[in-house]
DNA sequence: AGGTACTGTGGGAGCGCTCCCACAAGTGAT
DNA sequence: ATCACTTGTGGGAGCGCTCCCACAGTACCT
């Protein structure tokens, strides 16, 4: 029962089969309202018995959409699946997506090389739209997409001035938390080892920091803030130096739970006890922290659900694209709750 | 600079712009070799000048193929970050391709639904070819495959009757090995915690397991062998059971460095000495084993230089299939050695 | 009765390529 | 000079859809 050819059947015989119009069965398969039962009833069974299925190049073509949107990560693979962060936010993106016809592609973007292949992909046009996540404040992706007039969004804005569509959880408040939890556990001398000040989220982190310290009537002290990069390594680093400086802090709020796992280490060789004599808290809530010898306080960001807000709001973004509708320039900053988890180490 | 109503240049504007005919540009952009280096060159300014970039819908409908491939892992998602495995099948894949025009899709079918999706997905050949990951013994998806005559290759052959291309490490030999070692150790009652058995290449090291076993002139005790499933905690129960079974083994080899781990756990609460009491191989060579205390010796896949080869292999059907050429049936079915990384656990 | 509106339908035009046939021009043997 | 190739080139046809205009049919007003 195969079609001319032995190919895959086309429109056009649906429409034959059931004895309709082509135009006709384009409308059942997009779902168009305006076709009567009876016929609709007619076409869907002669795809059945065809086993239609749409030839996608074919309408990519004539529709000018790809039905495949790109979540592009500015990163080397081996980072990618280091950080549960990134399969956290897949993990949304999938299923927000899952009752989509539009497809995911997962791009990698670390190296020169592949930037320039991203480059390339990105003015084909193969994408309808695009996810960044991790984006540095000097990356040039975010202002390719708007040249391309591609629809983005991007998970933790560049900075506060971000003209792209952004997801975030609010940094700010949760640096805020962080140290208002240990002033209200009686630590005075509270020490924060900051992630990648190019990140904009770690820079916010740190202003909640401070801001908490000041509303507690105490002037932040720059001898105990110590800029990381959110490895574990920076993280010794960081506490190597402060201990240094500040031998007598009683409290650490560092910008990653990766850095609280190295700054933990360094704590315990110079004996100091967590959380009697120094208490500790992370950031985002990963695995290390529940997993951490004490468990480990820390501040949870909803990275599923930031996940599905970015789908939303990219979704939005390219239906409003389609008829050239205006966009509203409001609600394209989503910022979302972060939450903090306390365990034994505080 | 822009072409008609400001959309995106096509052939048929560069054709004019350098003065030739719609064919030519095509033979240019394709890099066939009868063209002029004249007009070749002609082209190319055009080209350049414009900023044209092939669109691929048109491309891919008229020429009946997509230029991209997937990866398709039927797990969740969790599993394939959790599993390093993945990771670095990834990294091979990716640096193979990367001087090629194909786009990897990175496709999960875990669930019911999701496999649904691939079938429809699958049916409208979207994409040139497959590469098939983790695999077991039971699963439709290659039938599928075939039926559809869509070219692929599968990382670990479900039987040794497997139909499909497929790239496996020596499973048998890795099995051999890590007794063979045991043996030179002076090792005489070795355990066996297998993986999952309906994974071929889990059975194969366990056939490697009793050869080597048998070869030494020892027949392998059925009490010291006992199923797992790749998790830790299936390393925990198995390991359990052996040492109630037969206290006095003196040596463990686990199907992989996950079970390895959770075997040595059960090990040190048991008061063994791993490895004065009980020496321990796990397989995979993953971050795992080199972080174990004490450093675990364990079987290495070449799992990066897998990814390479399954692309090379796909790339080829993919070459094969598309003049209908007669397809050669040897060297179909690819193994790569594996090798024993010693360290301290033996 | 005529007008106006809406609903459902058919099919032409066209999306931007590749494939392939036709053909001009050049090359070398006869 | 003729023929037979080869090389380089132009452009028609067609890939399988979507978009949209045209139009028949029906419904409901004047």
């Amino acid at each position: 029962m195969r079609s001319r050819s032995g190919g895959r059947p086309t429109l056009e015989e649906v429409a034959a089969r059931a004895g309709v119009g082509r135009g006709t069965v384009s409308r059942v398969i997009n779902g168009s309202p305006r076709v009567s039962d009876a016929t609709r009833a007619a076409v869907e069974a002669a795809v059945a018995e065809l086993g239609y299925v749409p030839n996608t190049a074919a309408r990519a073509l004539a529709a000018n959409r790809t039905d495949a949107i790109a979540l592009v990560v500015p990163e080397p693979e081996t980072r990618f699946f280091a950080e549960p962060y990134f399969s956290d936010m897949l993990k949304g993106v999938g299923a927000e997506l899952s009752d989509t016809e539009m497809q995911l592609l997962l791009i990698f973007a670390g190296g020169d090389r592949e930037r320039r292949r991203l480059a390339q992909y990105l003015a084909a046009h193969r994408v309808d739209g695009v996810l960044l996540v991790s984006v540095h404040a000097d990356d040039p992706l975010p202002d390719l997409l708007a040249q391309l007039e591609i629809p983005a969004v991007i998970s933790g804005p560049r900075s506060a001035a971000e003209t792209l569509t952004s997801v975030d959880s609010d940094n700010y408040g949760g640096g805020r938390s962080a140290v208002e939890h240990l002033l209200s556990r009686g630590r005075r001398k509270i020490a924060h080892i900051t992630g990648r000040l190019d990140v904009y989220g770690a820079q916010r982190r740190v202003d909640g920091y401070r801001d908490a310290l000041r509303d507690a009537g105490q002037e932040a002290d720059e001898l105990l803030i110590e800029p990381g990069d959110f490895t574990e390594e920076g993280g010794r680093r960081a506490m190597t130096k402060l201990l240094g400086r500040r031998p007598d802090l009683d409290a650490v709020f560092a910008g990653s739970d990766v850095m609280a796992a190295g700054a933990r280490q360094v704590l315990r060789e110079e004996g100091r006890r967590i959380p009697d004599d120094v208490a500790l808290v992370g950031y985002d809530d990963s695995a290390i922290a529940r997993h951490m010898d004490p468990p480990l306080t820390s501040v949870r960001q909803p990275i599923e659900e930031m996940g599905r807000r970015m789908i939303d709001l990219l979704l939005g973004e390219i239906a409003d694209r389609r008829p050239a509708v205006s966009r509203d320039l409001e609600r394209r900053q989503v910022v979302l709750a972060t939450e903090l988890v306390t365990r034994t180490s505080s």
